[in-house]
DNA sequence: ATGGCACCCGGAGGGTGA
C-alpha cells in the first residue's frame, strides 16, 4: 500500500497536475491539504472516475482538506472531537484497509509574535492528543500525513543560521514535533533517509533563481507499530519543476 | 536590505501563505 501526502494550493488551480501524478504514481492514498473549496464545488467527478473514493471538508477560499483511496472509506472524522462548528477545516481522518489515516494542515502561525503563532503550538499539542485518543478508540494503527509547517532539525532548512528561531523553525514548534515522536509516531522519511537539504516546499518567490532554497514541512507520522510494514519513503519532488506547480510536493511511503 | 509569487474573492486590490 502506498500512502501520499500533498498540500496542492487550491485543488481547483492544481487539478492538471494533481491527475498528471495521480495517472503516472497511481497512489492507493492520497491525503490532500489546502483544497481551498467549498465542499459543492470540489472537483469530485476528476478523480472518482480516476477509481478513487473521496472524502472532504472544505470551505471558502482558505484550508481544506481530503482524502483520496482505491478503496473503501469509512468511519470519516472532520476536525477534532471537540471543535467548535466553526472552526477551520484543517483536518480529516478515516479508516482505509487497516489502517486509522489524517490529513492536517496545521496553521503556518503568520509570525512569532504574532497571536497565530500561540495558536499553531496549541493546534499542534491539539493534534497530538487527537492522535492518541484515535489510537484508542480504533484498532487500526494511526497515520497522519500533511503540511506541518514546522521545519523538525537542521537538515529540513536551507539556512539553519537564518531560520533559527524564526517562524517554522522556532524551538517551540520544533518541541511539538518531537512530542509527537515521543507519543509514539516515527517521522517515515527519516526512518530512510538522513541526508541533509531534501525538501518538500519551496518559495514561489524566486523559486528558478534560488537554487534548492527550501524547507521540508510535510510529513507522514506513523504509529510506532507500523515500523516494521513500513518498508520505503519518499519526496517526489519533480511536480515543483512542472507548470503551475504548487508550492509544496508529495512525499510518501509504502506499507505492506 | 528588501522583496520577489501564487491563490483567493470579486471585479480592484487587499488578505493569506511560508
Amino acid at each position: 500500500m502506498r500512502i501520499a501526502s500533498w498540500n496542492v494550493n487550491s485543488i481547483r488551480a492544481r487539478l492538471g497536475a494533481l491527475t498528471k501524478w495521480l495517472d503516472a504514481q497511481q497512489p492507493d492514498v492520497l491525503l490532500l491539504q489546502e483544497t481551498k473549496v467549498v465542499d459543492d464545488d470540489f472537483p469530485r467527478e476528476d478523480l472518482s472516475r480516476r477509481g478513487y473514493s473521496i472524502v472532504f471538508a472544505g470551505q471558502k477560499s482558505y484550508n481544506g482538506v481530503a482524502i483520496l483511496a482505491q478503496h473503501p472509506i469509512r468511519n470519516v472524522t472532520i476536525g477534532f472531537h471537540d471543535d467548535d462548528p466553526g472552526a477551520d477545516k484543517r483536518l480529516i481522518t478515516a479508516t482505509i484497509g487497516d489502517l486509522r489515516v489524517s490529513s492536517a494542515y496545521v496553521p503556518n502561525g503568520k509570525d512569532i509574535t504574532h497571536p497565530a503563532f500561540a495558536e499553531k503550538l496549541r493546534w499542534l499539542e491539539r493534534l497530538r492528543e487527537f492522535l492518541q485518543a484515535e489510537r484508542a478508540r480504533h484498532e487500526q494503527p494511526v497515520l497522519v500525513g500533511g503540511d506541518f509547517n514546522v521545519a523538525h532539525d537542521e537538515r529540513d532548512v536551507w539556512s539553519p543560521a537564518q531560520f533559527a528561531g524564526q517562524l517554522h523553525f522556532h524551538p517551540d514548534e520544533r518541541a511539538r514535533l518531537d512530542a509527537l515522536i515521543a507519543a509514539g509516531f516515527f517521522d517515515s522519511f527519516r526512518r530512510f533517509c538522513a541526508e541533509p537539504a531534501r525538501y518538500s516546499w519551496w518559495d514561489y518567490r524566486g523559486y528558478t533563481a534560488r537554487g534548492n532554497r527550501g524547507l521540508r514541512i510535510d510529513y507522514l507520522f506513523l504509529d510506532q507499530s507500523l515500523e516494521e510494514r513500513c518498508k520505503s519513503a519518499g519526496i517526489d519532488a519533480e511536480p515543483r519543476q512542472w507548470d503551475k506547480p504548487s508550492d509544496h510536493v508529495p512525499v510518501w511511503v509504502t506499507i505492506d
